[in-house]
DNA sequence: AGGAAGATCTACT
DNA sequence: GTAGATCTTCCTA
């Protein structure tokens, strides 16, 4: 069960999106690492998705979209970063959003990190997780493909249903449904 | 300088 | 459960 390799990133944003659910999310910090399993996704597309970064095109703030698959990208709405991985076919572009985690080690920290009374509030949300792990702008395009990268993705053998529904808080979205989640798992962002 | 942003929390009905 | 205020960062003018 190694890190997942930049290929597994090279494939189109929806099918790394649903393949994601499962997998586990390590956040290295000094010696301890913070993990948990991702449980819920959203895919990100180029500029012919209203709802994407890169909507209006290349500019300074998604170039990172338009770049090499298996990269963080960060980005921060109203006083929360969002956790991107690059993912896309090669010349094309995109990105998946990891929208919910549940927490496997070093809970302890993450509940220093984020004081929460409920730890099912703890990972369950964008904004809420990236807090939690202690993961900000200073990461973005940190590859996630190395063991000795801050922020890496393992795989891992997990047996669960995929629910899908439109992506959250977007505006304008596709007539796809882009977003991805492990049913019934209670970590899932409401 | 101003405003919009893929969210979160709180305080209600 | 739902509405509204508000947190900050970075783009665009």
């Amino acid at each position: 069960m190694g890190v997942l390799p930049k290929e597994f990133y090279e494939r189109d944003p929806e099918a790394v999106a649903r393949d994601l659910l499962g997998k586990r999310l390590v956040r290295r910090l000094d010696s301890k690492a913070l993990e948990g399993i991702i449980v819920e996704t959203e895919a990100y597309y180029g500029p012919g998705d209203p709802a994407s970064r890169a909507h209006r095109g290349l500019k300074s703030y998604n170039r990172l979209m338009f770049g090499e698959p298996g990269r963080l990208f960060i980005y921060n709405v109203h006083n929360n970063w969002m956790l991107n991985i690059v993912a896309h076919r090669p010349e094309d572009v995109g990105a998946v959003l990891i929208r919910a985690l549940e927490p496997r080690e070093g809970i302890e920290q993450m509940k220093r990190n984020r004081p929460v009374e409920e730890i099912t509030k703890l990972t369950s949300g964008p904004g809420r997780l990236t807090r939690a792990l202690k993961i900000d702008k200073s990461l973005n395009g940190v590859p996630v493909t190395s063991e000795m990268s801050e922020v890496h993705v393992l795989d891992n053998d997990a047996n669960f249903e995929i629910g899908k529904s439109h992506r959250i808080g977007v505006k304008v979205d596709l007539e796809r449904e882009l977003r991805f989640f492990i049913k019934g798992n209670p970590f899932v962002s409401k």
